[in-house]
DNA sequence: CGGGATCCTGCAGGATACTG
DNA sequence: CAGTATCCTGCAGGATCCCG
């Protein structure tokens, strides 16, 4: 099997490496994952903004809108006087739930392995 | 239940958030990775950049300065006047293998959620 | 209250060339 | 072959002000 270039379907664009991209911007993980634990019905931005802290105000939408438009979440507006706007997860959005919890259970149960780094790759100043 | 801030530990530093710093540092999980797949003895350094598409060798050598800086994996040199290095999993480094292949085998499963995406939130000319 | 617009910054990360 | 040093760029992401 030689090898020149991997052992396995190892593009720029396979599955893997398109999963990566959930996690390239920073916050829509825990954009999932809090509309997934308050799965009691959808979420107002306020929820959201202070479920999420250190969330900006400007990220949040931001990240919001580019799920919207990746089809993972729903929009729905209520009020236009004082504006009542909740966000719910799309079917499609419920599946990417998934690896995310799977990732941040890891996290939880092997806070050990994370304490044990000596430095981090990213904040550390 | 009240939650003003959040229902669950949720604070910058909590283990979930930790552990999506991993993945933050492009190319961290794809070493891993790799020198997972190639469990059968530590991977020179051409090896690896023969073996992830797409990475420069500086942000290979960066990143596995990172690593082996952060206890993950064991630099080893061979040779001086042809250099021969090698790199290895660290008994830690391996535990952060198991996120990394979650992720990536979620991935490979659910290939239909990723194309089902109608815009990617990165990678968008 | 929700969110757009603007300005500004750091830093990941690519290209290239040089050393041993 | 492995690694370092520069230079340069885009873009995530924060702060702030304004609109409905």
């Amino acid at each position: 099997m030689q090898a020149g270039t991997a052992d396995e379907e190892w593009r720029e664009d396979c599955a893997p490496r398109r999963t990566l991209e959930l996690f390239a911007t920073k916050w829509t993980s825990m954009i999932l994952h809090t509309l997934h634990v308050r799965h009691d019905g959808p979420a107002r931005t306020g929820v959201l903004l202070r479920s999420i802290p250190g969330i900006s105000k400007k990220m949040l939408t931001q990240t919001l809108r580019e799920m919207e438009a990746a089809g993972l979440v729903v929009r729905t507006v209520h009020g236009t006087v004082p504006p009542a706007v909740d966000y719910a997860l799309t079917p499609l959005g419920a599946r990417f739930v998934e690896p995310v919890e799977l990732l941040y259970d890891w996290g939880r149960r092997n806070a050990d392995a994370l304490d044990a780094l000596q430095a981090k790759p990213t904040s550390r100043r």
